[in-house]
RNA sequence: AGUAGAAUAGCUCAGUAGGUAAGAGCAGCGAACUCAUAAUUCGUUGGCCGUAGGUUCAAAUCCUGCUUCUACUACCA
């Protein structure tokens, strides 16, 4: 979209899904692009709501909360309110920060759905599903675990065998067991609504074909989906936490989270313009204030065609917010379709990808407790470091040095050294002496340069380079002061040092102006230094920003050293961590039942050895082994490509069970199982005799 | 396994309508300076542009294979 037709801006912040607080991987990928895009949209003065919300239904919530011991609706606004809490402490300025389990969510996504219904989008389909009796509930395939028909394995998902990486059905496990509670599940019809995208994948052909701008993996990403042509997709689930589904006979059924959660934007833009709305829920939704826009209907947001939506996600929604949600929103007819979806990759944790269930990550609760007031270092880093482009690595070292060497060392020490010397030589007074000479002149050229350079890099939504050309305007009043030199200056040229100062001191100006998208606790606190008033991003460029007389604060630091302490802490606590977790993971399975020695005696294990060892051809984990037995040579096949290449392995003795019934596995006949030990990591090691010992020999 | 994206200096990244000797910041090294949180400024060392081929007068850039990483496919948000 041109930008001289665009009248308004709609931005939305991926919501957050409510069973967990926020990390630093949230923040780096979504909500400080986001921020610092609509701070700037702001400071241009153009009309903008900024839309965010907790993302609160689905299976995982209600699991969650049963294993807390409290209802969904507790677990949710346990961490509606933490995540608000970090959004708000770190400078997220959203417009509302909403949830979809309020009402007027579940109106709004109530009534779209069945607008689509009436218009009879939808098809209906009756499946077969496994039902827990016990906990009176459909299940999902995550939770229905059972024997794989492929590897035995008998802790397979109802969607894949982890050991073998086949992909399953539920039906196609043997014994399945319900996660909930433990009991055999039975299978019973079920009625759902699918959004038959196949027949709209010509409209939502063009629409992604319109966007070739957008980044090549939102874009190949969108376009692989099309290419292997869209499916079906059920819009309904059988569940009882979530958006009841408004049409008869569909008790027990509630939208499938992701044809709610993107109605959520909507309904977040409603409530933030709900006159009606108490004071308790204005709080609720962090609306402190009512926004600074020039409509206050909602439609103008969503309807109007020279409204520019922009969806700020992370990669794993691209699918969600390209295709899904504008196929339903064409559907519905009447609302504008996502203009940019700058999807940012993922963010790393020293080294490994960070994860909730692990607990490896950097919450934002507690980073402002260990570093308070440190939220625009963060905001800094993560800018600095954001993975637009591929996954890129947080560490704490990095973190560090980018702290002491860039802001402290360029940005602050900048800013401290202008204001220590017009207080020192001039009682924080703002003076001119000597007319500006042509180096002068030249700063202040370069200086006019930087607010359309940044906000350029800024529309284009590059960051990095956004936050880097900001960081040279320090660069630029560090070298100016380096070559004027004033401190030499002041006993035989006074005159000229005002100048000096005066040029340098509208150089911070400029600063506390164009650093406020990326640094805006850092950009306030040097407007009260300089006593300046609220400067908007066209005031950017001017070289008489501060005028004279105008007398400065007292200079404060911006930005404090962090020492190797602080940073050690940090690594040790993921270390620990690190060994929390292999602690949990190696506690001893329960014993299994008892059995007879008639049946151990049944196991006819051998040691052999492996004389010739392929990978299966099309597999990741499995090897096609010819082992000698000592009766004969067979063939086993196994899953343990992972850790063994076929020419380490040769050679090797094993032990091996030889009367398993033989399987086929892969069109390969598998007469065989080697036994292996499993390490809590999964890691695999052979269970083989200390010395070399004659194949065929009983192990008993 | 398929589909898509990615691989450039120790680290974080720029760099494609193919074209002079591959760029920046940080770290390292050397020097200057002292207003400043030993910060700054100047200079400088680092690259077979993942790997093997191909197209071309010319390839980091285009094509193919391979390796590694990631996402999606996978009714799990």
């Amino acid at each position: 979209m041109k930008n001289d037709t665009v009248k308004r801006y709609t931005v939305t912040a991926a919501l957050p899904y409510t069973n967990g607080p926020v990390h630093i991987g949230h923040l780096a990928g979504v909500y400080i692009p986001a921020d610092i895009y609509v701070r700037y949209l702001r400071s241009m003065g153009k009309d903008v709501v900024f839309i965010c919300g907790s993302d609160e239904h689905g299976v995982p919530i209600t699991l969650k909360a049963k294993k807390e011991g409290i209802s969904p609706q507790q677990l949710v606004d346990k961490y509606h309110k933490i995540i608000g809490d970090s959004f708000l402490d770190f400078g997220i300025s959203f417009n509302i920060y909403h949830r979809t389990s309020s009402e007027t969510h579940h109106q709004t996504a109530s009534d779209f759905f069945k607008d689509l219904y009436d218009k009879g989008v939808f098809t209906e389909e009756e499946t077969e599903q496994y039902f827990d009796e016990k906990a009176n509930q459909f299940l999902a395939d995550r939770y229905i675990t059972g024997t794989c028909p492929n590897c035995g394995n008998e802790n397979a998902y109802g969607d894949q065998c982890e050991k073998c990486g086949s992909t399953l059905n539920p039906t196609d496990l043997i014994n399945p067991k319900s996660s909930l509670s433990g009991e055999p599940p039975v299978l019973r019809k079920t009625k759902n609504w699918f959004l038959p995208l196949d027949k709209i994948q010509s409209q939502i052909d063009s629409y992604i074909d319109s966007h070739k701008e957008w980044k090549p993996s939102v874009f190949g990403q969108c376009k692989s989906w099309l290419h292997a042509g869209l499916q079906s997709r059920a819009m309904t689930r059988d569940l009882d936490w979530g958006v009841k589904v408004p049409i008869e006979n569909a008790e027990g059924k509630v939208l499938y989270v992701w044809f709610d959660a993107p109605i959520g934007y909507i309904s977040a833009t409603k409530d933030l313009f709900n006159v009606q709305l108490s004071e308790a829920k204005k709080r609720e939704y962090y609306l402190d204030v009512a926004p600074k826009t020039k409509s206050s209907h909602w439609e103008d947001y969503w309807q109007k065609g020279d409204t520019k939506l922009v969806h700020f996600i992370g990669k794993d929604n691209i699918v969600f917010h390209c295709i899904i949600f504008p196929a339903m929103l064409m559907a519905h007819k009447g609302f504008i379709l996502a203009d940019q979806v700058p999807a940012n990759e993922f963010l790393n944790l020293e080294g490994d990808k960070i994860s909730t269930s692990r607990n490896w990550a950097v919450w934002l609760h507690e980073y402002l407790k260990e570093f308070p007031n440190k939220q625009d270092v963060l905001r800094y880093v993560l800018t600095a470091t954001a993975p637009e482009t591929k996954d890129n690595d947080f560490t704490w070292k990095d973190f560090q040095a980018r702290n002491n060497s860039e802001l402290v060392a360029i940005f602050g020490n900048f800013v401290n050294r202008v204001l220590v010397l017009s207080h020192k030589y001039f009682d924080g007074k703002v003076v001119m002496g000597s007319a500006f000479t042509k180096t002068d002149l030249q700063v202040f050229d370069e200086l006019k340069s930087y607010p359309s350079k940044i906000g350029e890099a800024i529309e284009s939504y590059r960051f990095r380079e956004a936050l880097s050309e900001m960081m040279n305007i320090a660069r630029l009043g560090n070298k100016y002061l380096a070559d004027a030199e004033p401190w030499k200056l002041f006993n035989t040229d006074a005159e000229r040092v005002k100048t000096v100062l005066n040029v340098s001191l509208q150089i911070a100006a400029n600063l506390a102006i164009l650093a406020a998208p990326f640094l805006p606790f850092t950009a306030d606190k040097l407007g009260k230094m300089l006593d300046l008033n609220h400067l908007e991003w066209g005031d950017a460029g001017r070289s008489d920003l501060l005028s004279l007389q105008h007398q400065l604060n007292k200079p404060e630091l911006l930005f404090d050293k962090i020492e190797g302490l602080a940073i050690e802490a940090q690594i040790k606590k993921l270390m620990d961590t690190k060994e929390a977790n292999q602690l949990a993971q190696s506690s001893v399975k329960e014993v299994k039942a008892n059995i007879n020695y008639d049946q151990f005696s049944a196991l006819d294990i051998r040691v052999g050895t492996i004389l010739e060892a392929e990978k299966v051809a099309k597999t990741k984990k499995l090897l096609k082994l010819t082992i000698d037995t000592g009766i004969d040579q067979r063939t086993v096949v196994s899953g343990i490509a992972e850790y063994f290449t076929p020419e380490a392995i040769v050679g090797q003795q094993v032990s091996i069970l030889v009367n398993l019934e033989p399987r086929e596995i892969k069109g390969i006949l598998s007469q065989g199982m080697i036994l292996m030990a499993e390490n809590s990591d999964g890691k695999l090691n052979f269970v083989s005799p200390k010395e070399i010992i004659s194949n065929g020999s009983m192990i008993a």
